[in-house]
DNA sequence: ATATAATGCGAGCATACGCTCGCTTTTCCA
DNA sequence: TGGAAAAGCGAGCGTATGCTCGCATTATAT
């Protein structure tokens, strides 16, 4: 038998119903992020919103940036998987058409939730989540590195991380200005240029 | 003589030393937006960082937003003038010159202040400022275009509104990417080879 | 059935922040 | 030089927010 005394389990000890609560109090600070922004997230309305008393959050989480932090973390993991899967499914392909499905994952990831996307870029530096996300980063630039490598054979004499840099950057930019300056209002037809577009831009800059 | 009663006047009527508050004051908001964020930007600090009592800061701005607004609105007419005066500078140039150039002016006016310049970022949709940076986006994108249109004859036939949006993306993400997440471990060298690689990025693109 | 731990509750404390108001000091000019 | 307007001051108000604490409810195990 634990030893541990009754006293506050420091973080979490979820087994049950605590589990849904957890959940519902990371689901309610997403729902507020993106529909209200970062300053109606008061922990009094989450807890309200999660259907949870103050007093239960603060079970769970220690302070109002923990709970941004799992936002956080949560949608990372997402976007990380989705460009895992893709990078994955890339591998064997040639250059062109391995960044034409990059480009269309990557609009795709944005588009999930564009607003939460936004809000949550807004607040990693006050949560401190800098190291981790830069963490994302960098396995980003690594897995692109990896798979630039085994293409070498495509493509011109280059510096593989100066090459790995800007492909990312420039993807990245088409697709965060695409999604998030472009507001909603994005035909499939103006998608699909842009996807063909941004391959051009890369494909033609390796090669 | 004018039938303004002595009220508070709205907003200013700087004749004198009320100027070097004003300035006083937009100084020190920049300043504590740039070492300490935006949360410990409290009007208070402000007007003590400044050297002026809180009383005299409200009498020519009406809200803390209103500061940062200030803040905003200074630090984009100093880039813009940038922009402005490269983008003439290059008027005639051919299109390898031309973004050589506009690519090293866009590092370096991102240079002048990194961190000021995140900070904004993050607050422009808090402050309500995003149509002036928006505004502030479509003159950046009409004079590029315009350039654009004027070199025509040097490019491969495309729709030159998705070329400008694709341009100025990658640009505009590459130097980001440099100044922010590289932080100042920035040789020289590496500049240029980025400056370098940006260019035949987005000069390869072109044609 | 009862004891014990786990989970949940929410009134309320402490604090910090944006901002006002009545007053003093400085500047201007007739 | 005197008086009015402009500029500056800062204690303190109202409020909202993060968070605590003592107690109530629910689950688990014997």
């Amino acid at each position: 038998m634990a030893r541990t005394p009754p006293t506050k389990p420091r973080k979490n000890a979820l087994q049950a119903r605590s589990r849904a609560t957890v959940d519902a109090l990371v689901e309610a600070t997403a729902r507020i992020l993106t529909r209200d922004g970062f300053e109606k997230a008061s922990t009094n309305r989450i807890a309200e919103v999660a259907g949870v008393s103050v007093g239960s959050l603060y079970q769970y989480f220690p302070s109002k940036e923990a709970l941004v932090a799992a936002v956080i973390e949560r949608h990372n993991e997402e976007i990380m998987g989705i460009v895992r899967t893709a990078l994955a499914e890339v591998a064997d392909l040639p250059i062109d058409k391995a960044v034409r499905k990059l480009v269309t994952v990557a609009i795709e990831a944005h588009r999930i939730n564009p607003k939460l996307h936004r809000v949550l870029a807004e607040q990693i530096p006050r949560t401190g989540q800098l190291k981790d996300v830069e963490a994302f980063n960098r396995e980003i630039h690594t897995l692109v590195h990896t798979y630039l490598e085994s293409r070498r054979k495509e493509m011109r004499k280059i510096d593989l991380d100066v090459a790995t840099f800007i492909c990312v950057s420039a993807i990245e930019a088409v697709t965060h200005n695409t999604v998030l300056h472009g507001a909603e209002m994005l035909s499939e037809k103006m998608v699909r240029t842009l996807v063909e577009e941004t391959t051009r831009l890369v494909v033609g800059y390796l090669r």
